[in-house]
Order: structure tokens, then C-alpha cells, then sequence
DNA sequence: TCAAAAGATTGATATAAATCAATAGAAATT
DNA sequence: AATTTCTATTGATTTATATCAATCTTTTGA
């Protein structure tokens, strides 16, 4: 695979709408244009690697990429797709200063990498930036609890039946879509094995769920789905 | 089960050390005291339940509590359990204002709850404090990220062994202890049926790994469990 | 002190889901 | 265009673990 990266000063920051960064000041928003740099990843390409130290909150202003852990025995775990107007923050800050989790492009991914150290002046100068962190953080907490919940009461249909949701309705804003993610992804997303995976997909599919075609992905009885993710 | 409170307003607040409490100034440590209530609970008694509004900082002062969750079917996960020095902040500050988890006593608990309003106003105001806050918040979900994987990867007797270095390690800090968790509490840590628990821990026991006599639990052999925990 | 309720234990059985193995198809490389 | 490599699919088998049912033990309440 050809890496090409493409990394300048003239960032367009503002462009794109993070959510949480629209309490910053002129001041501040100055800091973190200074301090950033402007990255491209190809598809494929690691953006953030689980265990070295974290320097950087990242900003996705264009594409898909996947925030994973990695597990036992080569195994990862999913925990979220990012897509356009997320930012990351590693949850080493304060603490270890690690990254605790890989991210990597699914897409190709633009990227603003904004220096910890202006991330975190922001965060200590500037009461309601801090106060958004601290709510986006006890989002991301309210979702790892629906997680453990799937993982450990649910069953695979349940399981897989809220990942083509979360991809429908959280990612890619339609019944329709096309989707980057390998079968591989989707039950690293699932906490399924990739032959069960494909098999429930079959099952859906015969049962007129949901229409599947390589990549691209159809939902058609969406309550069915819901259903299904609901009781388990 | 006959349930007594004691509800007064001269708290000794300061004679227990809360970990991230340390940054606050007098006139915040003034608010804490004024707001709070001393509360104590008995065994079995709820602290706090799931979906209410939630109005506190719990703030446990002496005694043991569970955290959980409820999943399907009347069945729980339990997050952690809490003990002297513990407090926790519900993920609904600054979010939904509820309460995602119950908490529980499994002894006599005596906790002290500070007004969210009181709490609030010192994350805004003290930027020591809010960092403390966030830190704290990036350890639960470096913890949780644990917990997926313990869920998604690892077998009942990785899981199991897991839970019992976690109460040996974190909880009671000692390899001989006694605990009023039931059964069902330790299979609900480990996410594993009860009848499933009590058939590993009858292993664990055959196996010289541990000895156990009702709610005494004595380690043998650290490095075994250690073991079984990380391959799984 | 006894009865009843709740919790713990054991065994038998059912089932969900992983693993293994083989093949097919798509994409990348020569 | 041919070959290799990676990804996807299908079927057969094994395994882990839940569930069900029965019994035993402990705790609680009358």
C-alpha cells in the first residue's frame, strides 16, 4: 500500500464543526490552530497506536476511521467508528499519558492533530470547554455500559443486529448504505467470530431484514432489527 | 429487613480521604460540608437507583457497596465495588442528569452526599479539581475498556480468576478475605451464570488454586490465577 | 423452636457459538 | 494474463456455557 501524507500549516480548522469546541475563545482557538498539524491517511494507514504516548488530540475532518483495543490472541475489539467533526481524546491524559486504544483509517482520513499541551491549557483556563469534555467523556462512559451489556446479555443476533444499527442510524445517517469496514470489522465490532458474522448476515438476509450485497448494506424492516437488539 | 437511617448535618467528612478531594480549597471543602448529608445504609439497602435523577455525589465513608447495571432479563452486571474513600459521579452530570447505575450496600454503609450543585461549582471553578475529575473519569474508562475484554475474550475461568484477584488486589487487599458478596454477586462481576461460578470456583478450589469456605476466600496461588486471568 | 424462604450446590441436558477445514471470489502483484 | 495473496463464504465438528431440575444448607421470621 503507498502511504502518502500531506502535512502543512494552512489548516481550515474552523471549517469543520467539533462538537465541544464552539465554547473555545478566539484566544484559544488561536492555540490550537498554532499548535496543530494537518495529516492525510490512507485507508489502512494507523493513525494513533495503542501504547505509545499521546501527544495528540485528533480531530477527523473528512473520512471513516475505527478506534480499537486489542484484545487476546491477536483479537481486537471495536469500540466506535469515528467519522467527520469527532475528536479524540486519549483517555492516558492525566493519567499515564498513553493511548490506550489504536486508531486507523477505514477511508481515507483528514486529520487535525492539535497539541495536548494547547488542549489541555483549554481545558484548565476555560471552565465550560472543560465542562464539555467532562460531558463527552460520561457519554462515552454511558456507551461502554450499553457495550458490556451487549457483550455479556445479548446473544450474536442481538449483538450484530446493533451493530448494523449503530452503522445505519449513528455512522452513516441512512437505511442504505455502503460501508468500508471488512466482515472482520464488523464482528470486531460485534464480539463475534467472522463465520458467525457472515452466517447471521445470511439469516437476515433470508429473512428479508436486511438486503446484502458486498459492501453495501440495506435495511428493511428496521423495527425487526430494533427488535431483535432489544430482547437479545 | 428493618432499615434505620441516620441523617445529621455534623459530618466528618474531612476524616476520610477522598482521592481527587485533596485540590479543593477551603471555601469548596466549606461548600461540600453545608450541602451534605451523612447517611447510612443498611446491608441490601439501596444507595442510588438507575434511571433516577440524580441529585449527589456519593461519597462512601466506611463499609462496602456494589455498582451495577441492569441488563436483560433481571439480570445485572456489577461495574465495581466501592469502599472507604470511594466517591462516585454519576455519567448523567452534565449529560441527562440521571443516574446510570444502582448502587447497593453489601455491609452497613456510611456515606456522606454532596449536592451537585456543589460539586458543579467546584469543577467550574477550580481547575485542579476538574483535572482530577477528568482523570478520574479516563481510569473508569481505561477499566472498562478491561472489562470488554475480560467480556468478549476470555473464557469463564479467565473471567472468574479475574474477579477474585480484583477483590483480593483492589477490594480487600489481602490473599485471605471475607466477602458479603453473594454468589450471584461474584457471577454478576464476572458475567457468568451462578451455577457456572460455583462449578469454577469448585475447580479453583480441587486445583489448589484457592481455598474456600463460604464467604472466605483464601488465595494459594497468586501466580496460577494470574495466569488463567491473562491467557484467558 | 420450627417453618418457610432464600441462597448454594450438584448433576443432566440443551444450545449457542467458536474452531477447523475447505472452497470460492476478489484484489493485488508479477 | 497469470499467480499469489487476502477476504469471504459454507459446512462439519467441538466446546463452552447456560438452563433446568433437584437437593442441600443457611438464614430469617413467626
Amino acid at each position: 500500500m503507498s502511504i502518502t501524507r500531506d502535512i502543512s500549516n494552512d489548516c481550515s480548522l474552523c471549517h469543520v464543526k467539533f462538537n465541544g469546541f464552539e465554547t473555545l475563545n478566539e484566544d484559544e482557538l488561536n492555540a490550537f490552530k498554532e499548535s496543530h498539524c494537518k495529516v492525510v491517511y490512507q485507508k489502512g494507514e494507523t493513525i494513533t497506536k495503542e501504547g505509545t504516548r499521546c501527544n495528540n488530540i485528533i480531530c477527523i475532518k473528512k473520512g471513516y476511521a475505527k478506534l480499537f483495543i486489542k484484545g487476546l490472541e491477536k483479537k481486537n475489539i471495536i469500540i466506535k467508528v469515528l467519522k467527520e467533526g469527532d475528536f479524540i481524546v486519549s483517555p492516558g491524559l492525566f493519567t499515564d499519558d498513553l493511548n490506550h486504544f489504536s486508531v486507523s483509517a477505514i477511508t481515507e482520513v483528514d486529520t487535525c492533530l492539535i497539541s495536548i499541551e494547547a488542549f489541555t491549557s483549554a481545558f484548565r483556563n476555560n471552565n465550560r470547554f472543560a465542562e464539555q469534555i467532562l460531558q463527552l467523556n460520561h457519554h462515552i462512559t454511558q456507551d461502554l455500559y450499553n457495550q458490556l451489556i451487549n457483550f455479556s446479555h445479548k446473544k450474536m443476533t442481538g449483538r450484530i443486529a446493533s451493530t448494523i444499527i449503530y452503522l445505519s442510524e449513528k455512522i452513516y445517517n441512512s437505511k442504505n448504505f455502503h460501508t468500508t469496514l471488512s466482515r472482520q470489522d464488523i464482528a470486531d465490532l460485534s464480539s463475534v467470530s467472522k463465520e458467525s458474522l457472515i452466517r447471521v448476515l445470511k439469516d437476515f438476509k433470508e429473512s428479508n431484514i436486511i438486503a446484502i450485497n458486498g459492501n453495501h448494506i440495506e435495511i428493511n424492516s428496521s423495527k425487526t432489527l430494533h427488535d431483535i437488539c432489544r430482547v437479545g
